[in-house]
DNA sequence: GACTAATTGAGAATCGTTACCATTAAGAAT
DNA sequence: ATTCTTAATGGTAACGATTCTCAATTAGTC
């Protein structure tokens, strides 16, 4: 456990932002200037395999770590690229029903969402003058699919890996 | 739709094999020599907004594509990389489920196994001549969670992203 | 057939990530 | 504490996937 390593995973654990490697370096070299990108790179590999942070793979281009190592999910959102959490226990059924429908071992499931961040929904919402809208929101949070629109696929597909 | 649009798309829809860009530029290449990889990509790219296609966002270095339509999920390959499908209906529900969790405005989930292809799994039980694994399979196959050990977890952890 | 906007091919450019290697530092043994 | 052995570092070059650029070509329209 080098001096490097040390402050790298105590720099991860302090932001909640799902930081990607190079902003993990830009963190780290505040407090240690000479730091190499490589070894931010190696180290967070490192950290990931010893199980002491998380490896995130959600598309995109840019890798992300997570300093929390409590099992979760997250939601990305598809315009600015930005990672949330969502504080969700393990669904571990999932994998044994789904067992049977493939030749393959499963050993794991990663379930991420896709959304809008908070900053994004209004941003999008102030560009949608658009009147043609016409179903509102009275939806009740609780139950009925909210089933995105094809508009919706659209946008996602436009903005994924298209954003940061 | 240009001549080299429409046989990427025929291309595409031929293989289940989940292709890379690449993987569709060589397989086109052989009914049209001339074309670019550019092109692949940029029309791999605009077949999936156009919802023609799929771009597939599982982790990995490599984007992969998807000529099915139908939505599904996916499994990956944590030693080769290579991807499978999972017929399963969408389970929309869970977009529902995890709406309170988090200020982002969900729209959508990406649900991705981590496995064994049938090859990998026959060269990895070559391999394990340990014999170190006291429990053998005498868990059924219809409840309990099949909880990755945390041997499994390094397992996949060393693999991911350093495959293909 | 002429026109306009979109698409192509080719290759250069970009960007995230890895690899390399001579130097330095950790940690164990003394 | 000093020596020793092995792993980790910094710096930089290399790599591979994807995107960009732009002049030339093509689709679809008038």
């Amino acid at each position: 456990m080098t001096r490097q390593r040390r402050i790298i995973l105590e720099e991860l654990r302090k932001v909640h932002s799902h930081p990607t490697a190079d902003e993990v370096y830009n963190t780290v070299r505040q407090r240690m200037p000479r730091i190499s990108l490589g070894t931010v790179y190696r180290n967070l590999e490192t950290l990931s395999q010893w199980g002491l942070a998380r490896k995130l793979d959600l598309a995109g281009n840019r890798r992300r770590f997570d300093g929390s190592t409590e099992e979760h999910y997250h939601v990305r959102c598809v315009r600015c690229g930005d990672v949330g959490d969502i504080p969700v226990e393990p669904l571990r059924h999932l994998e044994v029903s789904v067992r049977n429908k493939t030749e393959f071992e499963i050993i794991g499931h990663r379930l991420n969402f896709l959304g809008l961040c908070p900053r994004c929904r209004r941003e999008k919402g102030e560009a949608d003058a658009s009147p043609t809208n016409g179903e509102s929101e009275h939806v009740v949070d609780g139950e009925s699919a909210p089933a995105p629109t094809q508009e919706d696929m659209k946008f996602v597909n436009q903005n994924l890996n298209r954003c940061e």
